[in-house]
DNA sequence: AGCGACATTGTTAGCGTTCACAGACATCTA
DNA sequence: TAGATGTCTGTGAACGCTAACAATGTCGCT
């Protein structure tokens, strides 16, 4: 008159034991089956799955981390995953990790503090990441993460290329040259710019790469104007830049205002409605080009010329250099994959 | 002469034998320090931290869920984390699950069908989360998740109402009814409506909304034009209801296009580009209005009119229901959370 | 028949934690 | 001083899995 045992409480998930008994094999056997080992003879292997679908076993990630000391998960630390670069290298990495038989787990940063870094990595190192991408550009972030000598590789986003860590990053200088290159090559005689923040590691290197290529071309550097990313911090740059267009005969000390690189796309917006607003026809009286190519640039008023990262290509090339590095063990060295950007001329740089 | 056992290899990582080895007590107690069990004498506990410190000691997170039969992890489904509202809410719930406690791993889909939903199901499932969060609000998708009948927790975002899962959205409809009648309160006899892909829930609602505001007010309903999120879709949809607009006066059977209503910011953009390249003047000619409030839309040209949703706080709230279904050993039920929308007006639908 | 090689299966011992329980010792009460 | 209560600490047994090894059976060959 006894049951199958027990018929109530929140019965536990089946184990393999429980398999292997309904399959009528030893646990090590259904062990087998899981793992494809070849030597299992057919019919055993069928009457294992079957109970394995009877009972709908899922092997128990954790026994199974804690003996063969895998956890297959990789860390991530993101800074704002609400722009479109963040969010699209994330993507592409998310599905390379999945590719390589890995599991994400991303923690985004509040304030881009050594201490908030510190936090995030240990965070991911308490659920044991066999490794972390870093994906924040900040200076201060950067050289915090060389400090911290960590257990497991370490892989950075955009880290810059002076700290012997490994990374992926594109190359922010070259984007930077070709769109200024671009806009002097339209006949503008220099060009200004609308940086990003100045601890920044990405914005640092678009300045440079500007700077470069004006001196190069014997242009006068004007003093680039400071934005945060937004398009809010661009529409006041723009408005400040308007007010020299207005009085550039008049003014004394800096050169006319014809042509802007914008250190990125969203702030080009700002920039561009700071102009309308004051009556500059754009590309007509002031050339503008952005940088990222946003999905909205294409459209904006007027389209934006702007330079194209391949975020997705990012997030992947930093997940192959983690796996790789998991694979042969290494924690140091500072290999470095370098993407090329690509100029995308649209009707904001030239005259129809 | 023997050295402190093997210097070479590489050596493991301290466990909690090691810690309490070093200090001179049982692994229990080591285990007793950390989980800030009361009953530990002061210089015991102070001793175990020196010892923690000095091995640079971290728990086994595997071993750990092993017996304590939580992993602390949870997973979510995502779509396109590239677009500004999924990105957002995967921000907010991240932060909201850390809070909690808990680590969020996230797997993105490829292709919305309900095979991709299941193995992206199949992979968090292997990697033991103990709930999920599934932001995929496309029909097919939905529907295979009610089929389901998952051993844990899940909670949907944007998951439509008629299905018995518990979830999250943002009240699409009321969105699009308010957009729709800010129109016709602006004195246009009737709104067009650009929406999103026929398959997504969020599109469907935003259809029904803006159907009931016009049929309430008694407008005409014109047939909607349907695009797929992209700016370029709604360059398309804007080309032929620009077409629309020239051609008005001698068409019969469809009423005048002088508001448009368009499911997304991203489209609108891509609507007003295709206007002011048929020479149509924004709001003068034809008022637009858009959906979601991205960050840029404040500075289109011009300024869009929108709904403001709340993305991150969706995401929070996802987390707060999941996690207390966690708590209560949930599974089924329909509980669900609406969040209201908010209209923002901008230049878009106003004449000045 | 006897032996080796191979295929197939089972047995045992961990992996590093936490939990339940059992001691040891100190302190208080009668 | 005996007993009862606390406080602190240690011991042993899980948790569910894989790895190493041992044990069986099967086949072919001499």
């Amino acid at each position: 008159m006894s049951q199958t045992a027990e018929s109530t409480g929140p019965r536990r998930a089946p184990t393999m034991a429980d398999v292997a008994k309904l399959a009528g094999v030893s646990h090590q056997t259904v062990s087998r089956v899981l793992s494809d080992h070849p030597n299992v003879r057919d019919s055993t292997r069928a009457e294992v799955q079957r109970a394995i679908e009877q009972l709908g076993y899922r092997r128990n990630s954790s026994a199974r981390a804690l003996v063969t000391r895998r956890t297959l998960t990789l860390g991530v630390v993101a800074c704002n995953p609400t722009l479109f670069g963040p969010a699209s290298m994330l993507f592409g990495l998310e599905e390379a990790a999945r590719d390589e038989g890995y599991m994400v787990s991303a923690v985004t940063l509040r304030r881009y503090t050594a201490k908030a870094l510190e936090e995030a990595i240990d965070h991911l190192s308490d659920w044991g990441v066999e490794g972390i991408v870093v994906m924040v550009p900040h200076r201060a972030a950067v050289a915090a993460l060389a400090e911290l000598r960590l257990p497991f590789p370490v892989v950075t986003v955009e880290g810059g290329h002076n700290l012997p860590i490994a990374g992926v990053s594109v190359d922010q200088d070259l984007g930077a040259r070709l769109v200024t290159g671009h806009l002097l090559a339209g006949g503008h005689r220099t060009v200004w710019h609308v940086a990003g923040p100045s601890d920044w590691l990405e914005a640092e290197a678009r300045v440079q790469g500007w700077r470069a290529a004006l001196e190069e071309a014997g242009a006068e550097v004007p003093p680039p104007l400071v934005g945060d990313w937004t398009p809010l911090s661009g529409y006041r740059a723009g408005q400040e830049l308007a007010g020299r267009v207005a009085a550039s005969s008049a003014r004394r000390g800096a050169p006319e205002v014809s042509a802007v690189f914008v250190a990125n796309d969203q702030m080009a917006l700002g920039v561009m409605r700071a102009f309308r607003e004051a009556g500059l026809s754009v590309p007509g009286q002031v050339a503008i080009a952005g940088f990222d190519d946003i999905p909205e640039a294409e459209f904006f008023a007027p389209p934006l010329t702007t330079v194209r990262q391949d975020f997705t290509a990012v997030g992947q090339a930093s997940i192959r250099m983690l796996v790789s590095r998991l694979e042969s063990g290494t924690t140091d060295g500072d290999e470095r994959v370098v993407i090329e950007p690509r100029l995308i001329v649209r009707s904001s740089t030239t005259q129809i």
